[in-house]
RNA sequence: GUCCCCAUCGUCUAGAGGCCUAGGACAUCGGGUUUUCAUCCCGAAAACAGGGGUUCGAUUCCCCUUGGGGACGCCA
């Protein structure tokens, strides 16, 4: 059975690189019927604090990727990490040396096989090295503490993996490794090594190229689906033209041959585009309860949150736009946009339009989008005037901003009341001092 | 410097010798939705890095060049 792994050095954050490869990691376990673990290299106690890890399971949860068992905690295997290092010792593959001389005493040293070496990469392909470009490599530090190389191949030994899926910056590692599983008797695993993320520039994507860690997406209200489904589509497709796609449908059709071989930009338009695309997938009730977080008076009638929510949908494309772009349904104390006032209420006229429109609207026998419509059109062409002259100052009134969903139907859902109302306090505002 | 990897529209990609007048998506531009727009619909522009081979035929296979990236720790 396949058994993959994702194993991050808790550093208090989990960038998007790392987490795409448990992203393929879990996906191809899924998709294989096998099982994804979770190892904590938490071996440098500097930085590895259990709120660091706290950090990478919160990141997992958040994005699904649940482990199949419980989590290995590397700093807890040191004794089978150095029985492995004196079995290696015993065995003449390995040997103790104050390597360039530090003057800190003797670390324990792999001894490479001396040939050359090859595998094949699941997504690179064949990759070989020559004998003389492999050195040897301590695996323990003269402190006596083991160093990653041993601990990982020990520890991967250990919990069954079979398939190793990581980044592109350990190519050169999995020729020391796969010395090492067959020093120590064991099966290598097969290899798989990611492409990197890259940013405009083509250099690694950072934390100055926007969010870079998990933690962050979710904090600027992205969905976990979006985040899922465009960092797998980075890197790998499922061969035809879809794109948004259920995270069901992503494990039926994955497979590791068609992951990318080549670096791949973050770019943050598509990403938007996609988030967008979940949202709008989204239960009614999940949006209800968005809404209701971002603006808490928005709880009070929810056949108008109804209302608001399927007039915005199109709209929204992430959480955090729901407050500045839906605010003022739920307030009368919304703000005014300084440079709209001026392009669209200091208008020529536009204050006595919207004096007679406020009229129109009142006398109207219903008030609806279409009601609504005819009478400013009416009233615009009785004026003789385009009639967007009087659609960006109502906006505006009713509002505060220069955009939004289609006005009509954004007046329906406001309501008569509310409508004349906004309408009657903008002329005071605006009006000039008599 | 040494070693390794990569190379299709601006971006993510489809393409595994003829199906390619190179397809899709995001972005861009134009038009439409007899109102704006950050929505929606329609349309357009946009790429096989260059040079050699192999082949009847190369985006697809091989080599070189160029360009990009990565690794060279008693870090992980």
């Amino acid at each position: 059975m396949i058994r993959t792994r994702f194993a991050p050095s808790p550093t208090g954050h989990v960038h998007i690189g790392n987490m795409r490869a448990a992203i393929y990691n879990w996906l191809f376990a899924r998709s294989t019927g096998g099982a994804f673990l979770l190892r904590v290299e938490d071996t440098d106690r500097e930085r590895s604090t259990p709120e660091a890890v706290e950090t990478v399971i919160e990141a997992m949860n958040w994005l699904g990727l649940q482990p199949d068992e419980d989590p290995v905690y590397q700093s807890q295997r040191r004794d089978a990490h150095l029985a492995a290092a004196e079995d290696l010792l015993s065995r003449g593959l390995a040997y103790k040396e104050d390597k360039g001389n530090t003057g800190r005493g003797e670390a324990v040293v792999f001894r490479m096989p001396g040939r050359d070496m090859k595998f094949e990469d699941g997504v690179k392909g064949g990759l070989k090295k020559k004998s003389k470009h492999l050195q040897d490599f301590v695996i323990v530090r003269s402190d006596g503490s083991p160093v990653f190389h041993l601990a990982n191949v020990v520890d991967d030994i250990h919990m069954g993996i079979t398939h190793v899926i990581r980044g592109d910056d350990h190519v050169e590692n999995s020729f020391r490794h796969i010395a090492l599983y067959q020093a120590l008797n064991a099966e290598a695993p097969h290899f798989a090594h990611l492409p990197m993320i890259v940013n405009a520039q083509g250099k690694p994507y950072s934390k100055r190229d926007g969010a870079a860690f998990v933690g962050d997406f979710r904090e600027k209200g992205y969905l976990p689906e979006a985040l899922f489904n465009y960092l797998v589509l980075l890197g790998w497709s499922p061969g035809d033209d879809r794109e948004v796609m259920e995270r069901e449908e992503m494990v039926r059709c994955f497979t590791l041959d068609r992951v990318q071989s080549s670096a791949a930009q973050f770019d943050w338009k598509k990403f938007e585009w996609m988030n967008g695309e979940h949202l709008r997938r989204l239960p009614r009730e999940v949006h209800r309860q968005k809404y209701t977080e971002a603006i808490p008076a928005a709880a009070t009638n929810p056949d108008y949150l109804d209302a608001v929510i399927h007039v915005m949908e199109e709209r929204i494309k992430k959480w955090d736009d729901i407050a500045p772009m839906a605010g003022f349904f739920f307030t009368e104390d919304y703000e005014y946009d300084p440079k709209a006032v001026e392009k669209r209420l200091h208008a020529p006229q536009a204050l006595e339009l919207l004096v007679e429109l406020r009229t129109a609207f009142s006398d109207l026998s219903d008030f609806t989008a279409e009601s609504t419509e005819q009478a400013l059109r009416d009233l615009a062409e009785a004026r003789a005037v385009k009639p967007a002259e009087l659609i960006h100052p109502v906006r505006i009134a009713v509002s505060g901003i220069p955009q939004g969903p289609s006005l009509f139907h954004m007046l329906q859902v406001l309501g008569r009341e509310r409508v004349l109302n906004r309408m009657q306090i903008t002329l005071l505002k605006f009006s000039p001092p008599q």
